[in-house]
DNA sequence: ATGCCCGTTGTTAACGGA
C-alpha cells in the first residue's frame, strides 16, 4: 500500500497537476493541505473520476485538508476533538484536520498553523492547536492498527532540516525550540517519525519558496512529516520525497511525501 | 535545465504563506 501527503496550495490551481501526478505515483492514499475550497468547488467528481474517493474538511479561502483514497474512507472524523483548551473554541473553526480508515490503516492529514512570527498571537495558537493534536491522536496511536499523523506540521525538526538556519533570526518559527518540543511530544503517545529519502542532495526538503530560484538553489525546508506509530512504522517499506512535482511551471510550492507499506 | 512568487477574495489592493 502507498500513502502520501502533499500541500497542494489550492486543489482548484492544482487540479490538473494533481491528476497528473495521482495517476504517475498511483498512491492508495493521500493526504492532502491548503485546499483553499469551498465545500462546494471541491472537484469531487473529478476526482472520482480518477478513482478516488474523498474525504473532506474545506474551510473556504484559507487552510482546508482532505483524504483521497482508492481502497475505501471508513470512520471518518472532521476536525480536532473539542476538549479542555481546545483552540478552536475561541475563534473561527479553521480546517485544519481530517482522520479516516484507508484499508485498514488508519491517517490523519493535518495542516498545523504556520505562527506567522513567535510574537505573533498565531504562534501560540500553533503550539497550542500542536498539544491539541497530541491529545486527539493518543488513542489511535496505543492502537493495534498501522496509524499516522501525515501533513503540513510547518515545523522544521532539526536545524539540518532548512537551507540556511543563520537566516533565522529570534522572531522566526518553524525553527524555534518550542515548536519542535511540541512536534516530538508526539513520541510520547507512541509516534515516531518515518524518514523519507532524499533523491537528490542530502536533506530532503519538502517546501521551496517560489521567490528567488528557492527550487533550482535547493534553498527548501523539510515541514512536511509522517509520524507512524509502532505497526505503522513496523510496515514501512520506503518513504521519499517526490521532488520532481515541484518542477515546472504551475506546480505548488511543496512536494509530497512518499511512504510504501507491506500492509 | 528545476529558472527569477502564487493563490484567494464583497478583487483591480490586501493578505497569507514560511
Amino acid at each position: 500500500m502507498r500513502v502520501a501527503t502533499w500541500n497542494i496550495n489550492s486543489i482548484g490551481a492544482r487540479l490538473p497537476k494533481l491528476l497528473e501526478w495521482l495517476e504517475r505515483a498511483a498512491p492508495d492514499a493521500v493526504c492532502l493541505q491548503e485546499l483553499k475550497s469551498t465545500p462546494e468547488a471541491y472537484p469531487l467528481k473529478e476526482l472520482e473520476e480518477a478513482g478516488y474517493t474523498s474525504a473532506v474538511n474545506a474551510g473556504g479561502r484559507w487552510n482546508g485538508v482532505a483524504i483521497l483514497s482508492k481502497v475505501g474512507l471508513d470512520d471518518v472524523t472532521v476536525g480536532l476533538t473539542p476538549g479542555p483548551g481546545f483552540p478552536e473554541a475561541d475563534g473561527p473553526h479553521e480546517a485544519r484536520a481530517i482522520s479516516a480508515t484507508c484499508g485498514g490503516v488508519r491517517l490523519w492529514s493535518v495542516y498545523v498553523p504556520n505562527g506567522r512570527e513567535v510574537d505573533n498571537p498565531h504562534y501560540a495558537y500553533k503550539l497550542e492547536w500542536l498539544g491539541a493534536l497530541r491529545a486527539a491522536v493518543a488513542a489511535d496511536a496505543a492502537g493495534p492498527r498501522p496509524f499516522a499523523v501525515l501533513g503540513d506540521f510547518n515545523v522544521a525538526p532539526t536545524d539540518k532540516d532548512v537551507w540556511d538556519i543563520s537566516l533565522f533570526g529570534e522572531n522566526s518559527t518553524h525553527v524555534t525550540q518550542a515548536e519542535r518540543d511540541a512536534v516530538t511530544a508526539l513520541e510520547g503517545v507512541g509516534l515516531r517519525e518515518v524518514m523519507p529519502r532524499a533523491l537528490k542532495y542530502d536533506v530532503p526538503f519538502t517546501y521551496w519558496d517560489y521567490r528567488e530560484l528557492g527550487f533550482p538553489k535547493n534553498k527548501g525546508m523539510r515541514i512536511d512529516l509522517v509520524y507512524g506509530n509502532a505497526p505503522f512504522a513496523a510496515a514501512v517499506s520506503d518513504s521519499y520525497v517526490d521532488r520532481e512535482a515541484r518542477k515546472g511551471k504551475g506546480t505548488s510550492d511543496h512536494a509530497p511525501v512518499v511512504v510504501d507499506l507491506d500492509v
